[in-house]
DNA sequence: AATGAATGAGGGTTCATTCAT
DNA sequence: GATGAATGAACCCTCATTCAT
């Protein structure tokens, strides 16, 4: 790749990355195609250029957070860190951005593309996020941390729904004192740990 | 109240529904002034009579539905069902639309109430959802269902985040048969229920 | 009709003969909707609460325009000036829209609706000028005017491309002194008159 | 002109050509600079080096058009077909684009150069067109074809039109059959040969 | 109280044209 | 001389809201 085409990729990048910043805080129907412009330095043609509609601008920021989500979650789940504390971070690490598809996005995907690329999401799910977990689940049922018996799509679905609400910064601020009862919960349940 | 008042309130009411029931399939941002009125069968203005403005409207369209899901939560929790069978009913029964908050809705108020009304969500929580989940849970502590040592707002908050992803029809339908796993995670934990 | 359906038909018409003014003076596509607004003194969105498009307007305003040139064609046919005087008329005479569909607006009508009412133009044809064409021309074969092995397409075809031509503004001027010129050839052909 | 120059003049003409004919298809003013350079296959740039404007290319294309019907309408003339021949040529051979402006130039260059080069058109009437046909007229004239007190001009202004005619795509087809007709017509007039 | 009509402001998109390499 | 990148201006259209009846 040359200079010229490194620059052109640099700039994608920054008003992807501008993009993403601005739909995750003001959503994405509220954020202009000329406000993007503006915060990214460029004009709105170019805009226009890179990325020939605002769908597909919104489209391609999309992927590029999916794609930037996974390579975190795999980092997390290669690590060497105790089962436990691995889903500990995959749920309550707020960098991580990982395997859940945020609901802003989640919504706007649905609204647009249901017949076509609805599956696109369940694409993603099944190629790229599946995989991976299922590695960890079975490190954690390897090491006697999950009942064999439950599936795996219920863990993930679990995790999914977590790692959802940690996303809403308001709900973030609110449940992390309750972290260890959420952890609790997660592995002994409702119930609670009472084996003597 | 009057005929007049009468006719006047349930005029209301109906613009209410169709606007609500708008929202939740396009999403509030896309539902334009104009639709609503269509679709109720009056005028724009009429509405305008009615709510000053499309904020307005939102808004109490938003407190009319709240007030629709406390009743059905209150319903449920009131009901002689086993405890059990209340929980799987609040997270899975799909008419209810209770305890949580419409992500939809969630996200439009807090982006527009931020400073003044964000609380607002906080206080139905606070006065309205809090004081009936109580009551619920401390059944499910007498009854031995409950490990005491875990807070309230752990609890609340996994019902809610349940909740919340089963009003998402395309999850609800693809973890729907993951029922009884998702319960089972519920009341025992990933760990699973294997006491002595 | 009452008053609010009449002021607004009249609007409508307002708007219409604006539009197409401005249509036949610069052009279909140069004309922008913000130019008809503000020449017709009314909002834009105005116009696209009447005409819900350009395209529509356009499409609206051509048949506004074949409606007038219609009865202005009738009208002259139904009169009782001489046959030859009706075809001078019919030919020469510039306030006549008649007959002919101009050409900016068949050219646009030709590339944007070519599958769907391509024959739209045909019909109108077929359905409107043919039917009175005829009438005239059987006045003429009658009165011994007209060769009757000619056909009658062939002799639309001619008044068509001369109505046509004498629509151009510059072409009108410049051949206005040949009228007799152009009569004579209409009637008698490039060889003249010199029969016996 | 050196190998340079004459690549240069290449690529000018592949231009030209490639504008002309889009222009022809699509409309003058639908027809983008972009899509003039895709279809080229040079830079945008490229064409604005050559030039200059979008305006210019228009009126370059259009002085390159008019070059070549002025040549195969010369040809015609020159050959030795029958007089009434080569009228039929003119007239029908679709091939020929000779004599007439096509209108959607015609139209274009009246709206743009009213007042400057309006008489551009007309210049090239009387410089280029006129002088040939009188060739062609007097033959015909002296042949015998030609009623000898019709005026060139009103000559010239029939054959234009029906050439015009015969220009667009649509009336071509439909009044090909009428071939026969239509040239009786121009030689004998709508009385007919009645001579006997 | 209710409506049809009208509007200012703003959004997405396209285009002819210029800049920088 | 040729190109990819960038842009200001303009266009069509939508929307929440107000005016007049």
């Amino acid at each position: 790749m040359d200079g010229f085409q490194q620059r052109r990729e640099q700039k994608k990048k920054d008003i992807l990355t501008t993009a993403h910043g601005l739909f995750m805080t003001h959503g994405i129907q509220k954020v202009s195609v000329a406000e993007i412009a503006r915060k990214a330095g460029v004009s709105q043609v170019t805009i226009y250029n890179y990325f020939e509609n605002k769908h597909k601008l919104i489209y391609e920021s999309f992927l590029y957070y999916v794609d930037e989500a996974m390579s975190e979650f795999e980092e997390t789940v290669d690590s060497d860190l105790p089962f436990p504390e691995k889903i500990k971070q995959l749920i309550f690490n707020k960098k991580q951005t990982a395997i859940q598809i945020h609901p802003e996005y989640y919504q706007y995907m649905m609204r647009e593309y249901t017949a076509d690329q609805g599956n696109l999401i369940e694409r993603i799910y099944a190629e790229k996020t599946m995989p991976i977990l299922s590695i960890l689940l079975e490190e954690g049922r390897s090491k006697g941390y999950i009942d064999p018996s439950i599936s795996m799509e219920a863990v993930l679905f679990y995790i999914n729904i977590l790692k959802d609400a940690m996303q809403r910064e308001e709900i973030y601020e609110k449940v992390l004192p309750l972290t260890e009862d959420i952890t609790k919960i997660f592995f002994y349940g409702l119930v609670g740990e009472k084996r003597e």
